[in-house]
DNA sequence: AGAAACCCTAAACATTTGTTATCGTTCTGC
DNA sequence: GCAGAACGATAACAAATGTTTAGGGTTTCT
């Protein structure tokens, strides 16, 4: 639990009498490649915290068809934010690409931290402000670049994401068909 | 002065000696139509809150081409929240589409509001939690639905939106072209 | 080790979407 | 009220991207 700590520390000021309060509510837990941290439909009840490992959150559209949205690694909080947020059943799901280690993180330590944590609310603030932040982006770049300039500045945001991910999954978070990418990496200069 | 406390009110618990304290760091402002409330490059020192009218995000890419990204009505918060986060110079402008009146908070008051509002890094908290939430729906929708779907269900998150924007604006929005939006409304069975 | 699943590339073809240009209409500013 | 700009529709053509299918190489699992 010592990347947690590190984490919330790089963001608000807390005792270690508070963090060990706050990690009292929470868990440990590995996942094997391929598992669900949770899946979609169900109303999410936990926030993770990646110590080791990399995911990548999927979204269903109507059809049935799978979108990598997101990916997610070490010491990154995530979760379907809007559902737990809403307490709705949630529309993306989560899942391991390697053998994953995460804190769980329950609603109860959260609200228990907004309530109790000197600086809770302010930890709240900061971790929704750095996930919007994260997605403003991905709109700006789904907007102001071409899929082919999207490839190309992917590792910059996932390093090494082009080890740890299947390139179908990259392409899907892309916005685009395996088939596509493919084309794209032999006419480009690629970097990669 | 009375619609932002009103708003304010719906997230947090405020009495109106703290709401008054907040607002005298404010100030209100009326926009013309195409008026930039703020401009790209510059480093944003204040959030808006629209009492009255419409305005549109614009983002402009590396070749100079601008991109409507959002719009935001009456009642609603509105910056380039990212810039302003991280002190950065913007990349979005907002320009008003119709004349248009909000509340300015500088960033001096929103630092008041964290650090004495009882309840202020709540306020913080929660407002960023809502816009990562539209967010969220905004990538939701770029992923999983097609241009023709996204422009049916554009009116239900913009009440009225085909007579407060042009077309073009809209077609942007959806992330096509003026012309492929024509084409799409005479090819479809349109509800609007 | 062997079978099965997975993954990437490739080619041919289909579809969607973009580009450019034109035209008539409607706003807008003077 | 007029002149110019903005706006939306349309057509013809071009480019980007998707679909389907196939093959061969890896990885994975037992």
């Amino acid at each position: 639990m010592q990347q947690i700590r590190q984490a919330i520390r790089q963001m608000i000021h807390a005792t270690d009498d508070e963090l060990d309060a706050l990690l009292r509510g929470c868990s440990l837990r590995s996942y094997q490649r391929r598992e669900l941290l949770s899946e979609a439909q169900q109303t999410p009840g936990e926030i993770f915290f990646i110590n080791q490992g990399i995911l990548r959150v999927i979204a269903a559209d109507p059809s049935g068809t799978e979108h990598t949205v997101h990916f997610a690694m070490e010491h990154q909080f995530i979760a379907d934010y809007s559902s737990f947020i809403l307490r709705q059943p949630s529309v993306y799901a989560l899942q391991a690409l390697e053998p994953l280690e995460a804190v769980v993180m329950p609603r109860s330590a959260i609200e228990w931290g907004y309530a109790h944590l000197r600086e809770g609310e302010k930890l709240g603030r900061l971790i929704a402000e750095y996930y919007f932040i994260y997605l403003d982006s991905r709109i700006k770049n789904l907007y102001a670049r071409s899929p082919r300039e999207r490839y190309d500045a992917i590792a910059a945001v996932f390093p090494n994401i082009h080890n740890r991910a299947p390139q179908h999954m990259i392409a899907s978070y892309l916005g685009i068909t395996p088939v596509h990418l493919s084309r794209l990496k032999k006419a480009g200069a690629g970097k990669f």
